[in-house]
DNA sequence: AATAAAAATGAGATTCTTTCGCATATGAGA
DNA sequence: TCTCATATGCGAAAGAATCTCATTTTTATT
């Protein structure tokens, strides 16, 4: 992923999207906060608002470039969105998250909305519990 | 429902605490916001302020006796735990809420979740979409 | 029924996350 | 290089939920 996303993605390629694209391509966490993409921006001296981390994030969910999650508690996880739909298990007690995709389920869903007469447009599926580690 | 559930909860039996179950099971509409309660007793004439409200509800879910959702877009909303467990079709047009249960998801979840070594503890599952009277 | 101790409430302050407004800075095309 | 639309940074503001603490209400006891 390059600047070329950005143009295609109909966003001006200004630093701080490049900043937040590059950093997110490069971080070993797939999962992070805006407040932890700031932080990590400050952290390797580039001077970008928490503000403008927001707002390009937002762009880039607009433009199909990550995705948001709300996993309990506080804040939004952002991820970088390759790789194709797919649902998450958390861990309650260190925040490990894993992805997993699974077509028995997703057939369910939309069997279940076609019976409710709901056209879907989204959902979102996260099971928390505790990880290997932590048990 | 009634008092003796709260004693039962190891909760003493105050006003807000029965208004506020009052409500809830006289209600019509089953998901409700802390905010939308406090005002509903409001309106009926009953001067609980919203910490109360707040904290009953965390209290209430603590015994079991509601259940509290993260449904997008702002506030957390409570519903009387009566009727098991189930997972929620939402209408992202007119908020419509619509409970299902699904015996296939819930097997492929607990299968899912031993693929990858976790103890499940609690998962969150709702599917957005436009219901039959806002497609 | 009266009382004391423990627990709950109300009001407002406070925290936390996210968005907004606006003056300034920056990028893209001429 | 110049111009203009757009993006950014900062602080203010909004929205949701929790906390603090003085006051009130329960419950258990007399």
């Amino acid at each position: 992923m390059e600047t070329a996303d950005l143009k295609k993605a109909g966003l001006k390629v200004t630093l701080p999207r490049m900043k937040i694209l590059e950093l997110l391509e490069a971080s070993t966490l797939r999962h992070q906060s805006a407040e932890d993409i700031y932080k990590a921006l400050l952290a390797a001296g580039e001077e970008i608002g928490l503000a403008t981390v927001y707002r390009v994030l937002t762009q880039f969910e607009a433009a199909g470039l990550v995705n948001r999650h709300h996993f309990e508690g506080g804040q939004a996880v952002f991820e970088l969105s390759q790789g194709g739909h797919h649902d998450h298990l958390v861990c309650v007690s260190c925040g490990k998250v894993v992805e997993f995709m699974d077509d028995v389920i997703e057939e369910r869903q939309n069997q279940i909305a076609e019976e409710n007469g709901f056209e879907i447009t989204e959902h979102s599926m996260i099971l928390y519990g505790r990880c290997p580690d932590c048990r």
